[in-house]
DNA sequence: ATCGGAAATTAGAGCGCTCTAATTTTTCGC
DNA sequence: GCGAAAAATTAGAGCGCTCTAATTTCCGAT
């Protein structure tokens, strides 16, 4: 299992080991004749760069970590993309970490992250205390993708939750809804402005009085438990708005379950526009995020820090938009008693 | 964003660079007194081992790297699961590669990994050649998993696709069926194997005169263009056996777009067992691939190799199962029209 | 031929850690 | 209280690479 080193290239191509690191380096000024020379040396051996050694002495890595929250939840994974596709344009490797739905799962794979000296480090949907990403900061650059944050030292690019979850209301509204429940994402990220959103518009549409919240964790199975709850109240709600697709799925299974129809007896609004909302099956309606751009910004943010072409921290906010599809409709006399 | 090295930790300890390390590294043989001393200091200076210079002494990374062919796919997400809980009660970190669902993308991610020096592979559902793996293991511990092999060096954990694919035609056939068609993996992991064993089980039950096979790619969008192609034919099949979840919920959506029902006109059974099949909304009649033993045992072959317990290569093949949910019915007297 | 500057090459000092061997300190039986 | 063995600590030589500074080679101009 011992791999051949520079020196053993150098000798093998008759050069120096200095030689040897210029050409893996593709740096000007070696000669086409010795290029070649090194070149054919190192194919003969089977040489391959050592990143750790590399990595240890130049002090950078050209690597970019990415902490997912939960790797199962296709909004995160969808975000790889974008992520992926910045990255390897600026000549950048992606490694992923799962944080496995905890805090401490993520704090850990940016321990990992930190350990091996990535140049910067994505956090997606992240639920650790921003003290742990701030503390990171000291050590790398970090970005916070879906999670809102005024942090005077961390970048951050996200959706305007607040703004999405109105766009839901809005909609049930004029569909003529008035009980609207929602499912929440607990502590999950981006779960609080949308409950915000969802009780701000209730309350500018003159519906305090019906505000139901039923706690659910960005997961299928908490929306299937919370659309339990919601049913199991006296008069229950004619729409319900989830926090995301997952758990809007799972208030779906629940729905069909209890032998009503989606969207004839309750409507379903859902958020993300995962590629599960957009499975014509499901055909849920929801509100977009466009993740290849998140994923996108959030490599550009860390390339200009590590470029020093800025200090003070961004925090860019994407608008969100509402997609219409089949799991809502308009509210009929009979969904009422 | 200079770090602390072992070496002011140790300054400020009053102690040597060498204790230092011990205490770093668990060590027995350290008295409490100097042990404490050690931590004191390093918490106080916000220490972290740097990971690369570690690994680069030490010759091991403790690190296993998964190389996923597609981390959009529920089932190669969902085998992360087992690598991780096995992973952790080793006391291996985890690093996750998207391979882009391309030969050359997980080729290079295997290189990332190698040039990373990472103790071991895992590759989820590869599509590269054998002969890179080969190559690969050459540097380190390599598993396949979901991919059947017959490697003299390579060990490999997967279902029995053949197997699987029969278990679902036969059961088809036991419904009623007749026109079954196959929406195969392309050249996708497994996508051979259950090609073959479709045709088999069709022919074993006498209708080899039926085999109609559509081109897929384990996505979605492959599935629902496949479905296009079968339905299009002269005489549609009745049942319809997709290669994984993915297509087949691609050909769900084609199917009900075409006004017909499922199961009522057409019968689905999927492969996988993903998430996306036990959502109830779906409710998607599939095979099971255990998908956490898969990861769990591909830890385990790494881990006996790595204390080498073991050097001749291993197979293990794990016998899948059906699973019946609401896409798949009898054949009825009207469908055969 | 001869010289100067540009281009190409190399020497050598780290990067931050591990690990073996050597050294120092502690422990314990008598 | 002494000596030997055990326990604790340390010195120092790498691990495989990068990078600055120094050296050597190359070339066209004189």
């Amino acid at each position: 299992m011992s791999q051949p080193t520079m020196q053993q290239v150098a000798e093998r191509a008759g050069v120096s080991l200095a030689l040897v690191s210029l050409v893996m380096r593709q740096a000007p000024n070696v000669s086409d004749y010795r290029r070649q020379l090194v070149l054919d040396a190192a194919e003969h051996l089977g040489y391959r760069p050592n990143v750790l050694a590399r990595n240890l002495a130049s002090r950078r890595t050209n690597t970019i970590g990415v902490v997912l929250n939960d790797i199962h939840n296709p909004f995160f994974a969808e975000i790889i993309d974008g992520i992926q596709a910045a990255s390897d344009e600026a000549g950048y490797r992606v490694l992923i970490g799962n944080g496995k739905r905890s805090p401490s799962g993520e704090a850990e794979m940016v321990e990992t992250f930190l350990q091996f000296r990535v140049d910067g480090i994505i956090t997606a949907g992240a639920t650790m205390p921003m003290s742990t990403i701030e503390a990171a900061s000291e050590s790398t650059k970090m970005v916070v993708v879906g999670r809102s944050s005024r942090s005077q030292v961390i970048d951050s690019v996200n959706t305007d939750d607040v703004t999405g979850a109105r766009l839901a209301v809005d909609y049930l509204v004029e569909l003529g809804h008035r009980r609207i429940a929602h499912i929440d994402g607990g502590t999950g990220a981006g779960a609080e402005a949308r409950r915000r959103g969802y009780s701000q518009a209730m309350t500018d549409h003159g519906l305090s009085a019906e505000i139901v919240t039923a706690g659910g964790d960005f997961t299928e199975s908490g929306g299937y438990h919370a659309a339990s709850e919601l049913l199991n109240q006296s008069s229950r709600p004619t729409a319900i708005f989830a926090a995301n697709d997952l758990s809007a799925a799972g208030a779906l299974d629940r729905i069909e379950d209890a032998g009503l129809a989606v969207p004839d007896d309750v409507s379903i609004v859902g958020y993300d526009n995962t590629a599960l909302a957009a499975m014509q099956h499901l055909s849920l309606t929801t509100v977009n995020q466009p993740r290849d751009e998140l994923g996108r910004l959030a490599v550009g943010f860390i390339l200009e820090r590590l470029r020093d072409e800025r200090t003070d921290s961004v925090h860019h906010m994407i608008a969100p938009a509402l997609v219409k599809r089949k799991t809502s409709s308009r509210l009929t006399a009979g969904e009422s008693t």
